[in-house]
DNA sequence: GCGACAG
DNA sequence: ATCTTGTCGC
């Protein structure tokens, strides 16, 4: 797949401000709201799916691992995807690309961006939804790397994090039950209206018992998918792990190619 | 100045 | 992200 939307490709050499103007940018080119395709119900009902006249739909997870050179410096990175249907792999390809900045809360598309892109071109199926590691609407410009990506691709996309970049939880996220989803709403540093929803801290996993639990995940609109649909997408999708396969999958590639290249 | 900060 | 064995608990 390409992008539709060239002159909004992530340029790692742009000052800090151009970058961040691009990322409003973006913001204002995304789509918070479903656009879908198909009926995202069929992602975790075998049933809806299989009453279907249509193929199910093909969802692409996207990770990266990191190789770094003699100095000890990361200097490439290596974009994997992974893409699914109807629950089976049907495709894995990945790029190495050389890594032109360093990370930097906020602007981790500049980074990361050119990568997952090179890595996208390699596949020969086209998704009819892309997951990211990261934010997607969580994000101080409501441009995280889901956002960007979704936009850039004209894809239907969804961020799914391990941790909170910005906004607030609406309620307490500690030792949630499996299944449940909490608000996590704009504040001062979000540039948008404070209370604004940017997605959901989603609990796709949970122990039965005793003394420990599991994190939730903090899953948002990347583009053309709305915060309730993003969240259903994330639940439907984690079945045996915390992450969502198609992302739990890239993860794990991404880190057996990586070591496909060392020994 | 202080604190917060995806991967 | 990454460096990494054993270990706690069901």
């Amino acid at each position: 797949m390409n992008a539709s939307r060239p002159d909004l490709v992530p340029d790692a050499s742009l000052e800090r401000d151009d970058m961040e103007a691009l990322q409003r940018e973006i913001a204002a080119a995304a789509a918070f709201e479903d656009d879908l395709e198909f009926d995202p119900a069929v992602l975790g009902d075998p049933l809806a799916a299989s009453s279907s006249a249509d193929d199910p739909p093909i969802v692409a997870g996207v990770d990266q691992s990191f190789l770094t050179n003699d100095a000890g410096d990361q200097d490439r990175a290596l974009s994997a995807v992974v893409a699914m249907q109807g629950g089976e792999v049907i495709e894995r390809v990945h790029a190495v690309t050389p890594l032109e900045i360093p990370y930097i809360p906020g602007l981790l598309s500049f980074r990361e961006g050119a990568p997952i892109l090179d890595a996208l071109e390699e596949l020969s199926v086209d998704p009819d939804l892309c997951l990211f590691d990261g934010s997607g609407r969580i994000h101080f410009r409501q441009a995280g790397i889901a956002t960007h990506m979704g936009v850039v691709l004209d894809v239907p996309s969804i961020g799914v994090a391990k941790s909170l970049l910005c906004g607030s939880p609406r309620e307490d996220v500690e030792n949630l039950p499996e299944g449940r989803r909490v608000g996590i709403e704009a504040n001062s540093r979000v540039d948008v209206a404070d209370g604004t929803l940017l997605g959901y801290a989603v609990q796709t996993r949970q122990y039965d018992s005793p003394n420990r639990y599991i994190n939730p995940l903090y899953v948002s609109p990347g583009h053309r998918v709305g915060p309730e649909t993003a969240a259903d997408v994330a639940l439907a999708l984690s079945t045996s792990y915390k992450l969502p396969e198609p992302v739990r999958l890239a993860d794990s590639y991404a880190d057996e190619a990586k070591r496909g290249l060392g020994e």
